[in-house]
DNA sequence: TCGGCCACATGACGTCTGTCATGAAGGACT
DNA sequence: AGTCCTTCATGACAGACGTCATGTGGCCGA
């Protein structure tokens, strides 16, 4: 009896091609296909898939988010993240929301079909690499407003704006990004914007 | 007699899987990969192959800068270009570079082979939907220098540290900036440099 | 109950940035 | 030779931005 897979990706091309390489592995089945977040959901739900073989960067919900409903609605299900980008941040939350298969996407084939086989036995594998930068990267330093904050910043959005978008006053918002600003070292609130996505803090 | 093909792609899962979805068809074959853009090179020139699909993003020269010397290095080698974020400035870069096969990674996997197919017969196959962008994007507004200081400005930098980059004072770095915000409709260099990102025109 | 941390706010400060006017030097075209 | 355009530069000015001091109120752990 082969494992059931759901394979999630945005990009048609590599989603069939990723199907087809686990497909040639005898005791793996890919049965259902998705190309966003809501929809693999559904499709594993509606297969009750053994193993859920989700990119991170999807339209709609994210891998990550889609590992975090799928703990409630499948549970037994297993969760396989692959990703191009991995920042740190990523990583935990992965962790914390069940996943237990954590790759990027510049491993081998092989890997990836063993670390299936390992998450369907109830096992887990983080790629080594990504868990040493998550380890050095450590926890964010921010305050949950300051992050709120600083996500609002991005690409040149001015004070006046971000305040506004946050119910805010001008100068509070400051206050945030002056402090974010300091807590991460950076030169001024853009230079704090890409660090902190860097890190997958906000 | 198959078609020979070149993979690059920094990604090995995605490189290999494409790999065998490629070798499934019967009238193409995968003879050489590589995962950077020297790479690539070396590879293709030292097989001779017919035809190269790059991954537009790698790590040393990108996909359209392989192109370009290809066309010099390997003349009658036929190039494709796959990528994920299809920027409208790439396209015309490539399409410049002799590259004749354009696809996002959206498309499906018969779409590449038949084009792979089509580029090898002396053909040509544009993405509709990216040839549609580009055209609604038009050609970048920015002349060269203010694309160069434009480009310095990323993440945060300081208008000081432009300066030292680009060899200029700093006031003419400011007014560079001034005009390319001007001209981008931005609200400071960031939204600047991040809408000039997004056209590819940096 | 007290001290400490966080969320939120105001005002003042100095610097950074974007804009504009202006000008010098060099190439290109007429 | 004269007129453009581009590249590079300077100086002035207003507004945006980052920093700091300071204050209020709420919540939590000691």
């Amino acid at each position: 009896m082969s494992v059931r897979i759901l394979l999630a990706d945005d990009e048609h091309l590599i989603r069939t091609a990723l199907a087809q390489l686990l497909d040639l592995e005898p005791d793996l089945e890919v049965v259902a296909e998705a190309a966003t977040g809501d929809e693999a959901l559904a499709m594993a739900v509606k297969h009750a898939v053994d193993v859920a073989v989700l990119d991170l960067q999807m339209p709609g919900p994210d891998g990550i988010a889609v590992a975090e409903r799928l703990a409630a609605d499948l549970p037994g299900c297993g969760v396989v993240i692959v990703t191009s980008h991995g920042r740190p941040g990523h990583l935990k939350r992965a962790l914390q929301s069940g996943v237990r298969g954590f790759l990027p996407k510049t491993t081998s084939a092989a890997t990836l079909a063993d670390v299936v086989r390992k998450v369907h036995a109830g096992g887990r594998h983080v790629d080594p690499d990504l868990a040493a930068d998550a380890i050095a990267a450590g926890d964010s330093p921010l305050t949950s407003r300051e992050a709120d904050v600083l996500e609002l910043s991005a690409d040149g959005t001015t004070i006046e704006e971000i305040a506004a978008r946050a119910a805010l006053s001008p100068g509070t918002v400051r206050n945030y990004l002056s402090s974010a600003i300091t807590k991460l070292g950076a030169a001024n609130r853009h230079d704090a914007w890409a660090t902190a996505r860097r890190m997958g803090w906000i």
